[in-house]
DNA sequence: ATAGTTGTAACCGTATTAGTTACAACTATG
DNA sequence: CATAGTTGTAACTAATACGGTTACAACTAT
C-alpha cells in the first residue's frame, strides 16, 4: 500500500506556484508541464488545495497564488486537503468476533495504538513548512 | 487512502494463535471465526506471516504457533509481513520535469523529509510488541 | 466577440482488496 | 490402507481507487 502521488505531486504544485509568482501565470497548463502530468489533473488537485483554503485560483485569466505564507503551510495541510478522506489511515476488519475473548477486545488492544501511529505521523508531516522547501531553491534572480 | 485490513486481521491472528495455543487447534476456519472473515484470507495471511518467519503452520492437521516468543514480535514486524511492498509509502509522481526549476528539485527538496516520516512511523510500530497486546487479554483459565 | 482559462462530469485502463470456489498435497487416525 | 480434516494456492468476482483523458459550460481580460 502507498499513498497516491497527490501529496506530492500537491507540494510540487504549490512550490511552483510560489516560485513562479509575479513572474509568470501559473496556469494549470504550465503546472502540469512542471509536474509532468495531464491539466486536469492538476485542476482537480488545485480544488482539493482551495478547499483546504491553502491556494486561491483566478478563475478565467488563471493562475494560482498561496493564501498563506509558505511558513503556514505544511505538509500536514497538504495532506490533509489532499488525501484524507478517513479518520485513520489504518483499516480495521469489520467483523470480529464479539464472543472470543481475543475478537471481543481487539479494538480495545489495538485502537489506541495505532491512534499513537498515526499521530506520530501527522506530527512528523507538521513539522515540514512549505517555506523549508521552497527556501532550497535557488532564485535565478533577485 | 488506507492501510489494508491485513495489519489488524494478522494481529488478530496472532493474538489469537498465542491465547488459545495448548488450548484449542487453531485451524484457519477456527480463526477465520474469530477474526469474522473467510479461511482463505486467514491462509492467505498465515502465508505472508509463515514467509516471514513469524509463526509456523501444521500442515495436514492444522494449527499455528508462533515462531517466536510475542515480545519479540512487533506490528512493524507484521506490518513488513503483510502490508509492505514498496520501498516508501509516498507514492512519487513519475515524471517532474527536470528543467524546471522546482520540477528539478523536488526529489532533492522532498525524498528525505518523507523518508523522515516514514523511518518515524516505522519506529512507531516497532514499538507495539505483540506481548504487550497479549498481556491485557485476561486469561479465563490458569 | 474572442481567445484562453477554470471547474467538473464522464469515461477508461490498471491495480488492489476482501471474498469465494475449487482442488491437489499433506497428515493423523481408525 | 482408506478416510476425514487441513493447508497451500490458483482462479475468479465485485468493489474501490487511481492517474489519465476528452469534453464542455462558465468565466474573464482584451
Amino acid at each position: 500500500m502507498q499513498f497516491s502521488a497527490r501529496l506530492t505531486m500537491a507540494t510540487h504544485i504549490l512550490l511552483a506556484a510560489d516560485y513562479f509568482s509575479g513572474e509568470v501565470r501559473t496556469t494549470s497548463e504550465f503546472l502540469a508541464g512542471s509536474v509532468g502530468t495531464n491539466p486536469v489533473i492538476v485542476r482537480r488537485i488545485l480544488g482539493q488545495l482551495r478547499n483546504a483554503g491553502l491556494i486561491t485560483v483566478e478563475q478565467g485569466i488563471g493562475g494560482v497564488s498561496l493564501a498563506k505564507d509558505p511558513s503556514e503551510i505544511s505538509l500536514l495541510d497538504i495532506y490533509n486537503a489532499v488525501e484524507k478522506k478517513e479518520e485513520t489511515i489504518f483499516h480495521f476488519h469489520e467483523n470480529p468476533n464479539g464472543a472470543c475473548p481475543v475478537g471481543g477486545r481487539i479494538h480495545e488492544l489495538l485502537d489506541d495504538e495505532l491512534e499513537r501511529v498515526t499521530k506520530c505521523m501527522e506530527k512528523e508531516l507538521s513539522d515540514i513548512k512549505l517555506s523549508a522547501l521552497a527556501d532550497k531553491i535557488p532564485k535565478g534572480k533577485e
